[in-house]
DNA sequence: TAGTGGTCTAGACCACTGA
DNA sequence: CAGTGGTCTAGACCACTAA
């Protein structure tokens, strides 16, 4: 089940380290925790400790899908599809929507492994008077960015982010097989279309250690300030 | 010598709550650890915990000055200057600033607070040639970009980020009054002016739960995508 | 100087994983 | 079912802070 890689990266058992480093569980998980924050090591809730891989360059401007932005580091991406049905709007997503709140949106969630390590918990909120029945379509094999331009002729022109540090929650926490409360990035994200209409709302939780989001642009004053 | 804000916030000593909720200390300290990890509290080394002040909404684009943002919410921001000379550029900054390793670099290294809490500690790397006797000035009420443009004629008309979740080094807790390996959110920045040339380097390490990063703007291929 | 957080010892039981 | 990580008890000493 686990892949080579994950295998390849373990560490010893905490009661082994405990020996070898001659110390006590407590302390020695201690030193782990604080390697955990720094990203150097990751754990799988009950199995152990991990060497974490390199991470992932995600570029925030450039807008590739998640396959596409996986491979073309010369890893292998993987993504499941863990609900895809119908709900009422909450009131963070409806406001970042421009909806009235509980208005029905598609609520999609999705696991994202790199290397057969899951590194990514993300729920989407589509609207459906842009989507029409878009939950019929296979989700986990094509990006939805390319669904929406080959099937609703729908374009992002527009993106705007929301970045934060925090933990992954319960849900992300057993979804991702990592301990609760693990360290983590959200990276809250809303589409707009060719005519400035928001037309998604993501959420994603990434295991702080899998990621390092890059961006370049010109700042919004450039053209202002001469 | 402590803040107002920071006293109204802060929490009853690790031995009273010990009480308190009739645990152990170690116990204790773990669940104050996840809160720290979650953002919701943090402590000031030796000093205590405290609940975290609302974060402060950081627009990476629109390339606000410090003060400018911190006082555009509300907040009242402070800068302290820890160092001001010149230093051979290291291998990261040489790359980033496309220059010759070891060519001379002005550094500046400051901290910076919000309501009177440290929060960030950043590193600048100047180049040179861009800004002969910046270190004359002062760097502590102005700010640089605000430098750069009255007295060097120089403007950012291009930036880019780097973005990790990581902890804080020794010597950034240090600055910070912060206890070593707190979680934190380092923030690389290169700008670059009008003719594209990178002009410096920041390396700011923020304390994780001061601030949410936020931007919004047209996706690369935005344009080519018809 | 009293009290604080930082660090440590030396165990224990439980739920769960993986063979 | 053996071994793992997750959680917990009940103390201790030290360096440092704040008064």
């Amino acid at each position: 089940m686990l892949d080579h890689q994950a295998l390849a990266g373990r560490l010893p058992s905490e009661r082994q380290m405990m020996e070898r480093f001659d110390t006590t569980r407590i302390t020695l998980r201690e030193a782990l925790t604080q390697m955990e924050a720094e990203g150097r090591i990751y754990r799988e809730s009950r199995r152990g400790w991990f060497v974490s891989p390199p991470r992932l360059r995600y570029d925030l401007l450039a807008c590739l899908p998640f396959h596409d932005m996986v491979e073309s580091q010369q890893r292998r991406p993987d993504t499941h599809v863990l609900e895809a049905t119908t709900c009422p709007a909450p009131p963070k997503v409806a406001a970042g929507l421009g909806i009235a709140a509980d208005t029905p949106v598609y609520h999609i969630i999705r696991t994202r492994r790199i290397d057969g390590r899951p590194v990514l918990y993300v729920e989407h909120y589509l609207r459906i008077d842009c989507f029409p029945g878009i939950l019929e379509h296979d989700l986990a094999s094509r990006s939805l960015t390319e669904l929406y331009r080959s099937h609703y002729g729908i374009r992002i022109s527009r993106v705007s982010f929301e970045l934060r540090s925090t933990v992954l929650d319960d849900r992300a926490a057993h979804a991702l097989r990592a301990a609760t409360r693990s360290p983590a990035q959200r990276v809250t994200r809303i589409n707009y279309d060719q005519n400035g209409r928001a037309i998604d709302y993501d959420d994603e939780l990434w295991r702080h250690d899998a990621i390092e989001l890059t961006l370049s642009a010109a700042p919004q004053n450039a053209s202002f300030d001469t």
